[in-house]
DNA sequence: TAATCAGATATTGTATACAAAACTTACGTG
DNA sequence: CACGTAAGTTTTGTATACAATATCTGATTA
């Protein structure tokens, strides 16, 4: 919209500063670092926008002064990533798990969570100790300052975190896809308030990888995320009643 | 950036209420489901296409008729399924998976796969060991008629099916996305002929899930992955591609 | 000969245009 | 009133246009 007519000799440093500095390392597709990915992302992750809430084209192309292509670009990364779910013909929306899959994501998370927190605890440096610390304190401050939603979000990156001391890409991508979806699962599903015994788990679970203990870290992490899944509310039926002509139809 | 200032999202209650409903059991996003995702999905992972090639926008889209527009976003998927590389400004490839992440995948594989396995077993009914039989056939009719990358596909798909009779979302999503990479990883790596092997290790593991014996799955399946990885030639130097081919049809 | 560089060509990145589908609203009909 | 129904409006899906970047070609020079 308000980007007309780039002119070939003026120099355009919007351009310039998109483009620059992209890490030839490629480790993730460029939309993975786009302005409107990571700001979406981070505003569903973190609880400012509910579950269900539209997502339309030209309102984020405005936020963000970009085109719908963009946009459309970032959306369907998100929807690759069960953050948000594009429905044809109607757009996309913030994705709302159900309580099938919420079982399903902690069932997953307490099957790989366990092993990378084992590995990490084999190879984990003072460093890498350091940065989990800085981790739990920035929670700690989100959870101080009643950020309850960006606590959830700061808490899945904890996770996160261990995955990447572990060293291992694939856990790392696949723990980072189901703390995403945990953070949804959190912001439908939540009915306990005490974040204190999450801190404490987090702060043993250091504890047990600082000192090499793969055994006691494992641990620690099953029982961390079967307290976290307990935390559910997950009895009744799915989030929202079904139209009656989904239910008679064909 | 802060959608705090953007009060549309937060504050229309009434667009999330009425779409809150609306599950739509669209799996997937629609871009999965596209022929130009799909066709050159199965054209790498069948082995036509070798790693390294260069995917022009224009090409494809000259060859499935349609815009760039749907090409990109069937790139975009296929390079966050890692099937395909998208380097900034230099366009997408056929992705070529390191000896790190060939062994990073198989680790993968032999933590989820044998858990699967062992799901399936417990839950399995006549009709899903009649599918596992027919995928063995498609498989063993492949390897007859010479087609060996057709049947590295098959193979996977196999592992797949097993993966969507344990009847878990996510455990068949990361499944699939392993083997696709697995497909990749053999088109490199494979240094042994020995399919027959790999028949005779499935029908065991059919075996074992029709008669409900989860413990036997599971330890069929740890042997058969580590059996396919130990058929990997990982050691030294770097995997080579060769030159466009337009091995691709409609 | 090998290396370098300028211009030409080709390809990607993004914006915009337009068609198709869904949503809204207003209106009639039972 | 409830319920469909048909304009008009909005939003998505796809194609195309154009700018930015990369790649190729060929001439020039050490």
């Amino acid at each position: 919209m308000q980007y007309s007519n780039h002119t070939r000799f003026q120099t355009d440093n919007t351009t310039m500063l998109k483009t620059s500095g992209k890490s030839r390392t490629a480790g993730q597709p460029p939309v993975q670092q786009s302005p409107v990915y990571l700001g979406i992302r981070s505003a569903i992750l973190g609880h400012s926008i509910t579950p269900g809430t539209k997502l339309p084209e030209d309102e984020l192309g405005d936020i963000y002064s970009v085109s719908r292509t963009v946009v459309r670009a970032a959306l369907q990364a998100l929807a690759l990533d069960h953050i948000v779910s594009l429905e044809p013909n109607r757009g996309a929306f913030v994705a709302k798990p159900t309580r099938l899959e919420a079982r399903e994501v902690f069932e997953a998370r307490s099957l790989l969570e366990p092993k990378v927190a084992a590995m990490a605890a084999e190879i984990a440096k003072p460093a890498d100790i350091a940065l989990l610390e800085r981790h739990m304190e920035e929670e700690h401050a989100a959870v101080a300052a009643g950020k309850d939603g960006e606590a959830v979000h700061l808490s899945g990156q904890f996770h996160v975190a261990i995955a990447e001391i572990a060293n291992h890409s694939i856990y790392t991508d696949f723990v980072r896809r189901l703390c995403s979806r945990s953070s949804l699962i959190v912001a439908l599903y939540w009915r306990r308030r005490d974040t204190i015994c999450e801190h404490h788990a987090h702060h043993e679970l250091v504890k047990a990888i600082a000192q090499h203990k793969p055994k006691d870290a494992a641990e620690l992490m099953v029982s961390h995320i079967v307290d976290l899944f307990s935390g559910l509310d997950l009895s009744e039926r799915e989030p929202v009643g079904k139209k009656l002509s989904d239910i008679l139809k064909v």
